[in-house]
DNA sequence: ATGATTGTCAAGCGAATACTTCACTATTAG
DNA sequence: CTAATAGTGAAGTATTCGCTTGACAATCAT
């Protein structure tokens, strides 16, 4: 049973849509309204709305409502979040390439039980 | 329509999960068989033969059956393809964030329309 | 005030996901 | 040879996912 770490779960899962991801990309062209967003995805508002929430609950995009238009930009936070934990794991793994020499020795040690 | 682009699909799908995601931190420790590896995790020896697949299927994981045994090593393709993919887009987030004043700009434009 | 624009809510639907159980094969140990 | 060990394959299940439709609310333009 794997501790949960909701965070690093939502990041994930968010990025593993490919339209979640068209969407960050066309938000890294500069912020705009949902509607805007939608168009060139050729999905639904009311889909965009959905995927908006996820991206929101991972930190990837920031929106804000004025007057009837909801504008989203890209938020930082998810990403570095992302980054940090790649950071903290690759080191583990580099690690775990050098191991060779211990997994054999124990496999010997298997073997004699 | 996003174009796909089922490496980094992959990629995150597998990561997405906090089961493969411990499978990746016990394969940190060094490479172990498919039933030292299913113990921690209180699933089934099936379960985490499923798991394997979309790990190996995102080349983050790599097995080689010898004997009755199926020994699990971490790959390290899939992680630096996630690095690239993150190198590759930090640039975009990071202009995304200049671009207040030009989306200030877009928006007159707008409302003059 | 009327109508168009922008977005939201609730419900539903088909496909995919993360499991399980049961049956089975292959290898190794005694 | 026999029995235990290590893993695989097929099928089933409950839940989640991505998406749609249709009804509605709020804002803005004329």
């Amino acid at each position: 049973m794997p501790k949960p770490q909701p965070e690093i779960d939502n990041l994930f899962h968010a990025l593993g849509d490919p339209t979640r991801r068209a969407m960050l990309d066309l938000l890294s062209r500069g912020p705009i309204s949902v509607t805007r967003l939608a168009e060139p995805l050729g999905v639904t508002l009311t889909a965009v709305g959905q995927h908006l929430q996820i991206l929101e609950g991972s930190d990837l995009v920031r929106t804000e409502k004025v007057g009837r238009v909801r504008t989203c930009r890209i938020e930082p936070t998810g990403f570095t979040r992302l980054e940090k934990w790649i950071k903290e794991h690759r080191s583990h793994w580099e690690l775990s390439l050098d191991r060779l020499g211990e997994f054999l020795a124990e496999e010997d040690e298997n073997t004699n039980r």
